[in-house]
DNA sequence: ATGACGCATCGAATGCGA
């Protein structure tokens, strides 16, 4: 089965990409970040017509928002982070039942951060720990577990286009790195650094000055595999064609296959 | 160059993203 995170960068202005890139892909599970919309503006029918006949949604108005959607059932959804108290949606869980057994999909919309030494940054921080620990908590009681989505974190300075002039800036310092390594060593593994992968591939590119053309961008969307899932995983890669798209989302999606 | 580009908000200029 396939799983895909992607960043739509608003699922109103993005919903045909959506429709058509899950036509050419027709995974069995696409979790989405930056909705940017309310639950009931969730377009529900059109992507039940497109197969996602189970959908469970965690909007809010105007930012954040995140999905889980599926061919399969999900059960024991879940918002947020428990014991976080939070204003933004940004994490919804949820239980798929496969022929392997249970898996567990934690789909998250990290916190950006700005820049350090910033009160958005010191509140990623604080995001990030009360991740670390829902997801410790959340690994024990669902050993097949992935954690997925937008990161706003590039772990090393392959994941990134420009790693020395981009030195301690956000998605580049040392503390996001820090934070990434010990979601890691909850017992979680970089399932795109599995398999051999193009050089310079990256998940994000900036709208401005030519970003994408000359592929200016970033590895911060991201999927987690814990240990005991690691063996099923078949494959993961990035695919960029639909950021060459008209208006497209400054993200690609990046598709994970468990066997 | 506190910029560029794109999206959302009610109606224009601003916040936010990364």
């Amino acid at each position: 089965m396939k799983i895909t995170t992607w960043n739509v960068n608003s699922l109103t202005a993005r919903l045909q990409h959506v429709l058509d890139w899950t036509a050419a892909n027709p995974v069995d599970v696409l979790c989405l970040q930056e909705l940017k919309l309310t639950d009931d503006k969730f377009p529900l029918e059109a992507l039940r017509s497109a197969g996602y006949e189970h959908c469970a949604v965690f909007g809010q108005k105007t930012y954040n928002g995140v999905a889980l959607m599926s061919r399969h059932p999900v059960r024991d959804v879940v918002k947020n982070i428990d014991g976080f108290a939070d204003e933004h949606s940004r994490v919804i869980a949820g239980t798929l039942d496969t022929p392997q057994g249970e898996l567990r999909v934690v789909n998250a919309y990290f916190v950006n951060g700005q820049a350090p030494g910033t009160p958005k940054f010191e509140y990623k921080m604080s995001w990030l720990r009360g991740l670390r620990d829902y997801v410790r908590e959340e690994l024990a009681r669902h050993p097949r577990l992935m954690l997925l989505g937008d990161f706003n974190i590039a772990p090393e300075d392959r994941d990134s286009w420009d790693p020395d002039g981009l030195r301690e800036t956000i998605h580049h310092t040392t503390e996001e790195r820090d934070h990434f390594r010990r979601l890691v060593e909850l017992g979680l593994c970089d399932g795109f650094r599995l398999f051999e992968q193009p050089e310079k591939s990256f998940s994000w590119w900036d709208y401005r000055m030519l970003g994408y053309q000359k592929n200016r961008g970033l590895r911060i969307d991201h999927i987690l595999v814990s240990d005991q899932l690691k063996p099923q995983v078949k494959g993961c890669a990035i695919d960029r064609t639909s950021r060459k798209w008209k208006q497209p989302s400054d993200h690609a999606p990046v598709t994970v296959e468990i066997g």
